[in-house]
Parts: structure tokens; C-alpha cells; sequence
DNA sequence: CCCCCTAATGATAATAATTCTCATTATCAT
DNA sequence: ATGATAATGAGAATTATTATCATTAGGGGG
């Protein structure tokens, strides 16, 4: 009850799921960050407050909460998930992501979301109902190279960089 | 030589890149193809045409066509990477996808791209200045569940299915 | 406030996708 | 044709994720 985030607490509640100490945890990590943590960073920073909860807990509960549509599940391509939580459960706007397929950077952007997000509505409207789809989610992520990398791959590589295997 | 598709034959001499008879058949299959193969999937329709050709080779020629930004691969999630290759090796336009989260599903969908296309070229470009990333490509997945899984869940269970661990 | 039922957990084994190693082969510039 | 070496095949190794099962703890009923 005196635990951070009320609007989940009831979510669990209203599906009759208990509100347990590692999912307390977890859920206040993932309300007070807008980093895009794996499962692993997730575990090191539950194990930080309490050393006596475990992975595979860990693994459950990022599970459920996607499944629930509290959490969104990515891959940006290096082998490992990512989880963040989804936007009504988190202060800041709902975003989309660019990538950086060199250096795994990623950056949030909610820019151009207002022309976007009219856009990506009526989309899903037009899907929902050609398809059928319920549709719950969305992601837009964006690959390239950053600022970085770029420069990088100019210096050392004018054209693609190392292809060969 | 007299293999199929002279623009990814272009690309891979243009690194100076080997057209190996692997390389050749993948591509063959990737061109042939509007489903989403996982590296699996393809290895099977390799060995179908040269038995020999191991699992590895499938493994590292996808990884090689992604880095290339010829093939994109993708997530849909379940546990395995899917790929498809990208607009200018296929003659099918551009497209986006739907994901039905519960029986994994996936439609693409052309509607709306011109619109889309519009904006994403905005954005791109936006985001391409203001962050200073050299946009190579991008997805947009819609999530939800398909007709069966809706009316699945509507006979089964009213609420959010089985969630309970 | 205590008790009980059972959902949830911790520890660890199991699984499965992907990557690595290294001896061998095949591509292609010459 | 020939040689340098990029690419391969086979299988071992790695790594993220899931399953198992005995134990614990959340929370409704007394």
C-alpha cells in the first residue's frame, strides 16, 4: 500500500494477482528510469535493494507485466530484451526510438508524436477494422548511425566499414 | 554469374565480397518470399537445395545481408529472429506489420503507406538533423490479436486471459 | 491478529537460438 | 591454371530465457 505506484498497484489487483515485494520492486525501477534496461540490468538493480530476490523471478514478472500491456517488450538488435514501462504508467509522453546500429546507442523521441501519433490512430483504425485486429500497440523505431559512429565509419571506412566474416 | 538477382550480386562485388553458391541460394529464397523466415526456416530451404550447406553459414550470411542493410531482421516475439528482405531486392512495395501477440500471426499491410511514407520521410529527416543519426532504415509494428484470438478470449475468458503465473 | 490456501518465489537444471573455433574448401584476381 | 585468402562445415561453446519443484509469503476468512 505505501508502495510507489498506485495506478499499477490497482492493475494487479483488478486481476486478482498479488502485490508482491519483487514486483513492487520491479515496477519502481521501471517508473523511475527511461532507460531501455534487460532483464539482467533489471536483476542487478532489484538484487541492489534486495539481494534475496531472483532471475528467473525477475524474468516472471517483466513477463506478466507485458502480457498485462503495462510493460513493452523491445529488441534493438543486440541479442537481449529490453523493457520499458508503457506510457500511463510512466509521467513523460509516449515515444519512438532511433538506433544506432553500430554502437546499440538509443535515443527517445517524442518529437513530431502530435502529427505522428494522428497519423499512427487513424492507421490503426483503418488495420482494425480491414483485419479484424484488436489492436493494443504500436513501436516505431528508426536504425542508423549516430553522430559518432558516422565519423567513425568515415575516418577508418568510407564505405561500409568490416563486411567480411 | 547466372544467378538470379543482379542487384544483390552488384552489392556484395561492391564490397568485394565473394558470391558464394550459399550467399547465391539465400538470396534466391529471401527474393522469393513474402513470409518471415527465421534463420531455421531458411536452413531448411537451403538444404532442400544443397544439403551440404551448414547451419552457420545461414546464421553468418543473414548477419553479413543485415550489416549490409540489405536484409532486415526482426523480432516479433517469439524467441527467434526473423528476416526479410529490404525494399529494392524485392518488387513488392514497402510495407508494415501487423502482429497478433497471441497466436504470433504476422500480416503485412501496404494501406496508408503513401501517407505514411510521407511522414516518415519528415520525420526522418527531422530526427536525421536534430539528433545527427544517418537513417538507414525503419519498422513499425502494430500489436493486438487477430479475429480468432479476440473471439477466443471473448468465449474463454472476458478479461485478459490467464495471467496468473 | 492468526491461520490457511495457494499464488508466487528461489535455486538450479534444461532448453533453444545464436556465435565461435578451426581445419578444410572454393572464389577470383592474376 | 594457380595461389592467396575469404568463406565454409561441423560441432562445441555461449548466452538469454524458460521449466521444475520444493519452499515461502500474500491476503481473505475466521
Amino acid at each position: 500500500m505505501r508502495c510507489g505506484n498506485p495506478w499499477a498497484h490497482q492493475r494487479l489487483v483488478a486481476e486478482g494477482l498479488r502485490i508482491t515485494e519483487a514486483r513492487r520492486i520491479i515496477l519502481n525501477i521501471l517508473s523511475k528510469t527511461s532507460k531501455h534496461l534487460s532483464a539482467e540490468d533489471i536483476y542487478f538493480l532489484v538484487r541492489g535493494i534486495n539481494p534475496s530476490i531472483g532471475f528467473a523471478t525477475v524474468y516472471r514478472t517483466l513477463d506478466l507485466l507485458t502480457r498485462m500491456g503495462m510493460v513493452q517488450k523491445f529488441d534493438f538488435g543486440d541479442g537481449k530484451a529490453r523493457y520499458e514501462l508503457i506510457e500511463g504508467s510512466r509521467k513523460d509522453a509516449h515515444h519512438h526510438h532511433l538506433v544506432c546500429t553500430k554502437c546499440r546507442k538509443i535515443v527517445n523521441y517524442t518529437d513530431f508524436v502530435d502529427e505522428e501519433k494522428e497519423l499512427i490512430k487513424k492507421t490503426e483504425d483503418a488495420l482494425a477494422k480491414k483485419h479484424r485486429f484488436d489492436i493494443k500497440s504500436h513501436i516505431i523505431h528508426f536504425y542508423g548511425l549516430c553522430e559518432t559512429c558516422r565519423s567513425e565509419d568515415k575516418n577508418h571506412n568510407p564505405s561500409l566499414g568490416k563486411l567480411s566474416m
